[in-house]
DNA sequence: TTATTATATCCGCCTGTACGGATATTACAA
DNA sequence: TTGTAATATCCGTACAGGCGGATATAATAA
């Protein structure tokens, strides 16, 4: 059982709130998808995609080599609450869009090559 | 303007959250009578005060030597969402119940006194 | 097996911030 | 003025957690 103040510390830092708006527009993402989308090191996205998974955030499922992260089924209502709150204020900003036009477009290299 | 990690950042610390629990039920509250409420040193809570008035979640005004420090009015929209989340996930916990009852019976032995 | 790819974790470094006693500031009363 | 009470700020300490390169792990292909 997480804490309030526990929950807030997982939302306070810029790339996991810019993580779950990503992953809220798509079913499942891999990690190599995040990290083009936030031109972030691989390091730097896996962690903070443990520190959602451990605050309930998101769940993830092995296929392969890779590892499809998507947001969590029965999303606690708090959280559900606050995820609404989190993409109205962000989904327009600049950075999420940037965020997108890189996911969108990496994603369809990937197509292209037949590599998911 | 903050941004939305600046904001979850300011409520991802428990003394702030009961703060902003305790000012919801009340008018104004003195830095004296929050230090009861919470039973922490002056000094601690002056700080967390300090911190969400910077935060635009609090006002204060001077009255004689004290200073009253009550909710921010016309609290932005995102905060004001937010709050009604935190009253209704924390304001029957047996934490803010125990922060309620002090400061009722310090306002008590306050009013008795004159002192207010 | 061995190599390769994707991911998780380790590590040292660094910044932000919580803590609370001590001190400075402010307002008022004597 | 001087003293006192309420509050804000300072200060040194401690710790959480961010960073990202390096390394370990896991799954698959050769």
């Amino acid at each position: 059982m997480q804490t309030t103040s526990e929950i807030y510390k997982s939302l306070a830092d810029e790339t996991r709130l810019r993580l779950l708006v990503l992953l809220q527009g798509q079913a499942e993402l891999c990690v190599c998808d995040l990290m083009q989308a936030l031109d972030m090191p691989q390091s730097t996205v896996s962690r903070h995609l443990a520190y959602l998974k451990k605050n309930r955030w998101v769940q993830d499922r092995r296929g392969g080599v890779w590892m499809y992260y998507s947001l969590r089924q029965g999303l606690d209502p708090f959280l559900q609450a606050q995820l609404v709150l989190i993409i109205s204020r962000l989904a327009g900003t600049d950075t999420c869009r940037a965020d997108q036009e890189r996911l969108a477009s990496y994603l369809k290299n990937k197509d292209a090559s037949a590599c998911g």
